[in-house]
DNA sequence: TATTGCAATATTGTCGACAATCTGATTTTC
DNA sequence: GAAAATCAGATTGTCGACAATATTGCAATA
């Protein structure tokens, strides 16, 4: 706005370095759901002391992918299929109105971003890094969000996205091959560069329904290989 | 739905204490918007230690209304009419899709627990206790999420409220005058309980649209006031 | 006079230790 | 032998103190 344009410092604390070690961890499986967090143990790891370690684990109950139980501990979130389902469900929703927002302020800078990010997710593909291949289709998708001028709803879809990676990522782990390398974000970015608001919103909900079809399916044949009482089993161990 | 319903024993840990504490103060107006939270002050007033009330904080952080600057402090958020803006936005987005998720699940006990609710708001009225009638009002609205049997809606939902309810008691305090006692929920509730639901949901956009035009017209006198750098003055005393 | 450098102070971030609570095995009791 | 009571171990919650950083006031300097 105002002649030179300066970011603002890096905030260097043990808490946020924390948070992010953890949120990869948990998004890209390395914890599993469900999974337990020895604040002892972690914290050993991480040569830290247990306060900031605790304050990074409050921020990540709050953004919803670790739960707490006072005295007893604190888990990665467990993932069943109505989790699947709410999150497909509000992301359409989510969508349509961040498109809506985004839509007139479309610049040229839009458009290079919008390729810039596409180009990422065709080449995590052609390299077959499928966890870099979620972490970039989401950045793509995110596109919108980060366009709409609209932090509230930037915020409510980021918090979105850490348990739609976290889906991806289990299924991604649990299928073990590469994702199918056609690129089924041509025609969305076409839509977005077009005239015509209301196909891209539709296109949106269909687009993004397919890839969720596939995820379902693998949540439902989770939940149906433990059934009975708990959801998925709480696997107290992990890793040494 | 099994037999009797018991609720969970209630999580008596300092920490969870602290939150309630604090996001009550912030939600009234005690802790007035852009106002610095000293740790050491309010953790010995509390006879608190630090631990749990930073802990608290970060809660309260991710929970969108206090903000952190590292080293530096954390403030309750500041008030500007584009945040007002955002919340009333994205509440219409959200209504629309609660309505529609709720409409096949309201039973007799939906209907009661509505006129309950509508009934806290006219006695709140009556007794011209603001704070209240803002609370009970936000608790009405919030009917139609909980009964859309989503979590993540609920979720996103409540975390509106929060700001919601900020915004409506810095008005009330700022009008400092009883609210009018017409009863605006009367149609809201008839329609809930009709067979009609477009005409619900657009009711519900245009009746809340009504509450906010006020409360937007409000924060841009509050932005005209001190228009400038900053969009509200950090004051940093408080109360003692 | 405006700006820079420095010291003193206040506040936040982090640490290690202790207290409260839960879990699981062992012992006691019928 | 089974159920209840008890006790030891492990883990979470909380505390007080120290380290790192930012802020404020004042002196030095151009």
């Amino acid at each position: 706005m105002s002649g030179t344009d300066f970011d603002p410092i890096v905030d260097t604390t043990r808490r946020a370095e924390i948070v992010s070690l953890l949120r990869r961890a948990i998004l890209t499986g390395k914890l599993e759901p469900g999974q337990k967090l020895n604040e002892l143990r972690i914290s050993e790891q991480m040569r830290v002391s247990r306060a900031p370690l605790r304050e990074a684990m409050r921020e990540l109950v709050q953004e919803g992918i670790l739960t707490s139980i006072p005295y007893a501990g604190t888990f990665v979130i467990e993932v069943t299929v109505k989790d699947i389902e709410e999150a497909y469900s509000l992301n359409q929703v989510l969508d349509e109105f961040a498109i809506e927002k985004t839509w007139p302020n479309r610049t040229e800078q839009f458009f290079d971003e919008l390729d810039r990010r596409h180009d990422a997710v065709k080449q995590a593909t052609r390299e077959e890094d499928t966890t870099r291949q979620i972490e970039t289709a989401l950045q793509l998708h995110g596109l919108i969000y980060e366009w709409a001028d609209h932090s509230l709803l930037l915020d409510t879809w980021q918090r979105l996205t850490s348990r739609l990676q976290m889906y991806f990522a289990l299924h991604q782990r649990a299928r073990n091959e590469p994702v199918p390398s056609v690129d089924v974000h041509e025609e969305y970015v076409r839509l977005l560069k077009g005239n015509n608001m209301k196909a891209a919103q539709r296109h949106a909900r269909a687009h993004i329904g397919l890839d969720f079809e596939e995820l379902v399916a693998f949540a439902r044949s989770l939940e149906k290989r433990n059934a009975g009482s708990e959801p998925v089993g709480r696997s107290a161990g992990g890793k040494g």
